[in-house]
DNA sequence: ACCTGAACACCGTTCAAGT
DNA sequence: ACCTGAACACCGTTCAAGT
């Protein structure tokens, strides 16, 4: 009783962190609340609803990075970005249902934008880099924990991918691709 | 009687064309075959699986590019790629459940790895740009097709964004980018 | 080789009602 | 404002059995 929103998105992020996406149900999750399972629709419309709520918070604390040259923000932000994601299991999965939703704000393909523009891009290239840094963290994060989550099930084995490595390498080619547009600009 | 597996991949394609991932049940399916629910698991081992076929055959068709350029075989590509997508309804979606859970092959990502270190990438780079395009092309698809979807059954309005405004941003923003890598390891 | 009947253990969601 | 009881209309999957 008396239960807030923030109650039940704690417990939704702990079911994930505990489980997976696909034990995180209406019911369970309610029942990790502490209530009936219909009780949930008095705070959220509908299960959508309350992932895109989990979605945001999720990407709630990935911090700005204005100290460092835009280049370097650009990479740093798409790490942190990553680095989100990657401490909730299944985590990219949820965002991407909610951003494809747009249910969620994204919030964070604008600062990207906003840090490619600050090193002179045009806003349609500045919007072509923000849409590819935030593709390419959601898309590999949510081949990386799809994968983890397999593993942790004992259904398939290691993967001998290096998810890291993928993801500095492609990162890599974007920032130079924005660099590129940046003088092109100039 | 005597269905195939290229049979169930036809009306499971169907089902998408015609209505929506979320109508793509396993009871549907075998109702759209004219078989009973549990049929379908003597074709195959289970709803994954014969997702992960799925995305084989949605993908299947993007053509050979070997006569252009390299970086305009690469953007040639992208594009077909994301037009193979477009065609059906939800398949994004489905390719990216696929390649996430490791039953489907990735022939795609190999072949852009192969055009891109036909321009003289090395290894982590060609794989690198590989991964951006993939990524991208999936994610934005993704978005797109399920806003789609929302828009169709009424439940939200037009969203106003250009997606194919969006992907040309981003995708010349990544060869862009290859072409910068290429000319670093001359 | 390919399919059916019947069942199991679940889902998300709604509605009226309670406090 | 916040929750319960009971129900509806579904799911994916399994098992034994049929032809």
């Amino acid at each position: 009783m008396g239960n807030t929103r923030a109650d039940i998105l704690h417990a939704a992020r702990g079911i994930l962190a505990q489980h997976s996406l696909a034990e995180l149900t209406m019911r369970r999750l309610a029942a990790e609340v502490g209530v009936a399972p219909n009780a949930l629709y008095w705070h959220f419309a509908d299960k959508q609803t309350m992932l895109a709520a989990l979605a945001d918070d999720l990407l709630a604390e990935v911090p700005a990075r204005d100290d460092l040259p835009w280049t370097s923000a650009l990479a740093a932000m798409a790490q942190d970005m990553r680095a989100a994601l990657l401490a909730v299991p299944d985590s990219a999965e949820v965002v991407s249902s909610a951003w494809a939703s747009g249910l969620a704000g994204n919030d964070l393909a604008s600062r990207f934008a906003g840090i490619a523009a600050s090193g002179g891009l045009l806003p349609s290239a500045a919007g072509g880099v923000a849409t590819a840094l935030c593709q390419l963290t959601i898309g590999l994060s949510i081949e990386e924990q799809t994968r983890a989550q397999m593993e942790r099930l004992g259904v398939i084995g290691r993967s001998g991918r290096d998810y890291t490595a993928e993801f500095t390498a492609a990162l890599d080619v974007i920032v130079d691709g924005a660099r590129a547009a940046s003088e092109a600009a100039r």
